[in-house]
RNA sequence: GCUCCCGUAGUCUAGUCCGGUCAAGGAUUCGUGGCCUUCGACCACGUAACGCGGGUUCGAAUCCCGCCGGGAGCACCA
């Protein structure tokens, strides 16, 4: 239900309305909530402005794209504005901004087909902070603790307050100008909220609002040493730059209680927040930092190597935005946390591209086979390019006398018959195939009967194939000859295969036709 | 440990707010059969679920209580 869905803190009902709040409406039985999205609390048509917030740390993945979407859906629903804000405050040692990322991300965003309104930077923004905690402060709202990370650790868990608590407004303020103005190491001051130390939940009590950084920041350099956290940061700016309602993910509902904190104590009206449960594809392992890892160690091919599953590498794969965000949306908003298999992504797509997608012979690990008694006259035949749709027109495949087949399948229909598909019978060898060597099969029929069906390609004109799978491992094999015509990114079907999709360059680089292995 | 969130078939999801129209709908997976010269597509059929225990009620997936299970937070990360 909406109201529940959007006010996960109980109690911000009362505060809405103490605070002068619109009455949330509820008209009784109407719940127009197509595809599992409940109506935003209070939206106006034209009037809605959302925010999407990625950490500039990598690509963005799957769980990154049910953000950009669900925004996306909001925005088009409301015909609203929609705004990218990169997160990009110091971060920590583990946490680091970078630069390549900003491009990285605006360039996965146009990937997804989403064109934020404007792009902010948070690290632009850091000067329009220090005001809001100027006024906190004088609210009585915060102080500044000097006790060690670990010490206020401990205090919070215990519910212990420290002697600075009791800092008076006054001394609050010097405090905070001497933070400002050098008079702190990093470490040595920080500026809390005054919550309650003795608030049931030990994650709420007197958290850090500002703390002192002296690192680099990539694009501002040293010009700010007081850095707000998040919390605080999305206090000033969801206010400053006019957001409706907040859509986030639910490991973000403390930070919502946070932010209504801060804006009750400074009377300010709260925009509902609207939370999702985290997901995740059972394939794909989304460490983010493990990624990083690997592609700055150049293990991986970059962000758009397959195992990241970043949104770029799904592209790569051949698998569509489009699908991507059915697949994303088809969760609605649901808050419970969620691992669906791949599986689910791939029927998508497959709806999507299946019906214009052209069929390809591709053989994995090739054996070279020479067919006697092979009939001259089917020296090349013409093949549809789709089973089932003519429209897609034909394309001519090269065949014998001489084939290859993969080598599984002579393996395993050794010393039978078996049909080349729409070709011929022949008869394999029971001889296992060596590295190099050429088998001998024998052409038996035409006609169609009902056999093992093989996939073949003809030795003349073949194409070889560099297949990249899901796991990064790379497979040789052997193409047919319409494949020297594959352009830059074109989608096919290799038959008993999957779906593949042609690198960038197509048939036109040099070496093996480069494909990435999509799904089945 | 404390706080919050979540629990409907193998996996997701609709329904839960406002109890009956739900002997629970859809998607996907799986199985069977059909069809097309792919292990893909399509068609048909089928298997399969309200976490457990109490309570309220004529009636509970839906309301109440207790439990169990899963996740997240308890960072000077985002």
């Amino acid at each position: 239900m909406a109201e529940i869905r959007s006010l996960p803190v109980a109690e911000l009902d009362d505060r809405l309305a103490a605070l002068g709040g619109p009455e949330p409406e509820r008209p009784k039985g109407s719940r127009s909530a197509p595809e599992g999205f409940p109506e935003l609390l209070g939206a106006v048509p034209g009037q809605v402005v959302l925010r999407m917030a990625p950490f500039p740390s990598g690509a963005l993945h799957i769980g990154n794209g049910r953000m950009l979407f669900v925004n996306q859906y909001y925005r088009e629903r409301y015909h609203g504005r929609l705004l990218l804000v990169f997160d990009d405050t110091i971060g920590s040692e583990t946490k680091r901004v970078e630069t390549e990322f900003f491009d990285l991300i605006l360039g996965d965003l146009e990937l997804a087909g989403i064109r934020p309104d404007a792009v902010y930077y948070k690290s632009d923004r850091i000067g329009r902070h220090y005001p809001w905690a100027v006024r906190v402060i004088e609210k009585g709202g915060a102080y500044v603790c000097r006790c060690p990370a670990e010490i206020l650790r401990e205090n919070r868990a215990a519910g212990r307050a420290c002697p600075e608590r009791a800092q008076t407004v006054a001394e609050t303020l010097a405090e905070w100008e001497k933070m400002l103005s050098g008079g702190y190491a990093e470490g040595e001051a920080v500026l809390r909220l005054r919550t309650s130390l003795t608030d049931p939940d030990p994650a709420f009590r007197d958290r850090v609002l500002f703390r002192i950084s002296e690192q680099d920041h990539p694009r501002v350099g040293h010009t700010y040493r007081v850095w707000p956290l998040l919390e605080f940061s999305w206090a000033v700016d969801d206010i400053e730059l006019g957001i409706t309602h907040v859509l986030r993910g639910k490991d973000l509902v403390m930070e919502d209680r946070m932010q209504q904190y801060i804006w009750q104590l400074l009377g300010i009206r709260a925009p509902p927040f609207l939370h999702w449960g985290l997901l995740r594809v059972r394939e794909a392992k989304v460490s983010k930092s493990k990624s990083y890892a690997e592609v700055k160690s150049g293990q991986y091919d970059g962000w758009a190597d397959p195992r990241t599953w970043s949104l770029r590498s799904l592209d790569r794969r051949g698998i569509s935005m489009a699908a991507l965000r059915e697949f994303t949306l088809s969760f609605g908003l649901s808050l419970a946390d969620i691992e669906v298999p791949a599986e689910t992504l791939y029927a998508e797509n497959r709806k999507l591209i299946d019906a214009t997608t052209a069929r390809r012979s591709f053989v994995a690990d090739p054996v070279h086979v020479a067919v006697e008694g092979y009939p001259f006259d089917l020296a090349s035949v013409a093949l549809p390019n789709h089973p089932d749709r003519a429209e897609l027109g034909v394309r001519t495949a090269f065949a014998g006398p001489t084939f290859y087949l993969a080598r599984g399948d002579v393996e395993r229909f050794a010393g039978q018959e078996v049909r080349l598909k729409d070709l011929v019978n022949i008869s394999l060898p029971t001889e296992r195939p060596g590295p190099g060597k050429t088998l001998s099969a024998t052409f038996t029929s035409r006609e169609n009967r009902k056999l093992p069906r093989l996939q073949w390609v003809g030795e003349r004109e073949a194409v070889a194939v560099d297949l990249l799978g899901i796991d990064g491992q790379r497979t040789a094999g052997i193409g047919e000859s319409a494949l020297r015509a594959a352009r830059p990114r074109e989608t096919f079907q290799f038959e008993r295969v999957g779906f593949v999709r042609v690198e960038d360059g197509g048939a036109a680089v040099a070496g093996p036709l480069k494909v990435v292995y999509g799904h089945p």
